[in-house]
DNA sequence: TATAAAATACCGACCATGTGGTTTCTTTGC
DNA sequence: GCAAAGAAACCACATGGTCGGTATTTTATA
């Protein structure tokens, strides 16, 4: 880190590298461990570094999340695109991003876990995710609204809250593959 | 606030208010903002007589969680007692202390509330969460684990978890009771 | 195309504030 | 009298944020 005024700079390479270290942080220590200081390190740039590029910490914490929920948007829609069926392709495709059955470590960094845990620990990114999930839940009303359908992304929802919390879930492939057949159009006859 | 030293002793009295203002303070503003200060002000004594009871923040926030598990318990524990039938009861219990019917403002402190965004937002607390959560399991197993019963405590996480962000459920009173008759034991049949 | 100027990327020292925590003291209650 | 309840005045430190500086990149201009 010797000559660091001289280093090539790469704005856009460093702009994301502290958005990934921020919810990396986020993930593992909590949101309160987001500080400047721990982003700029993690990234092995200076604090002024980082408030360069998101001149407060609420900015710097309102990007992670629209980064993440930009994330999360972009895996269903390509999800739903790979899905011949209409019925229930929504509420399919938001399982999977939702329910990580990768038995490793992590897999990649948790998009839905960077979502949850900023949403729940702040009260205006929490409007923020109820404007955005109730404008999709509108968005795909008329393939995914039924009762059963609504439940199934419930339980997807629970079974992540289940996962970061530790809790033991008996099979979760076997549970995946009775959401998955819940969504099937002639489930509720 | 004048002869605050006057004031007539109450140990377990303030005890008692700084825990229930510790958990308003974490549900309303989150746990960043539960410091010894503020706990102090909401109940209306200073910061030393809150650090008398609690003498340090992971303890104070410690003894919010465990109160809050200790309430929880509390709450599945009397409603299976009220239960004529076994088979599913903690499940039953399970759904009604977590889900909120009640329409208007808060009916009182959330608990259940309390307990997730603590967690969630502190991994010591989680795995305290995750130890005592499965310790439940095993000790309610005789009676209700089966899978559809697991689905249906996810559901009930799910619909928290959609509460406390503002996520509309079309109509949850449905949902519940549809939710209750899956515990029955013939539903699998 | 060469170069001056403006804008950008980033550093590093600084500041104000709030925080967790310590200590000392006063009052109450047994 | 003595232990506990609580006040009040501290301290050290981390944090968010400001500011001025320096190197690089882009843009304007001749």
């Amino acid at each position: 880190m010797e000559n660091a005024y001289k280093r090539k700079k790469q704005p856009e390479v460093i702009r994301r590298a502290l958005l990934d270290q921020a919810a990396r942080i986020t993930l593992e220590q909590g949101l309160s461990k987001v500080t400047f200081q721990a982003v700029a390190d993690a990234v092995g740039v200076t604090k002024g570094g980082v408030m360069h590029h998101f001149s407060t910490k609420n900015a710097l914490v309102l990007e992670v999340f629209n980064d993440a929920m930009a994330k999360f948007e972009a895996e269903v829609n390509t999800a739903m695109a790979d899905d011949p069926v209409k019925y229930g392709s929504f509420t399919r495709a938001y399982i999977d991003a939702t329910i990580s059955l990768g038995e490793q470590g992590q897999e990649e960094y948790d998009n839905q876990a960077t979502l949850y845990v900023l949403m729940l620990g702040d009260s205006e990114l929490r409007e923020l995710w109820a404007k955005w999930a109730n404008e999709q839940l509108k968005k795909h009303a008329a393939t995914d609204n039924t009762e059963t359908l609504c439940m199934v992304r419930l339980v997807a929802d629970g079974i992540w809250l289940s996962d970061f919390s530790g809790i033991d879930i008996a099979d979760k492939q076997s549970l995946r593959d009775r959401l998955i057949k819940m969504t099937q159009q002639d489930f509720d006859l």
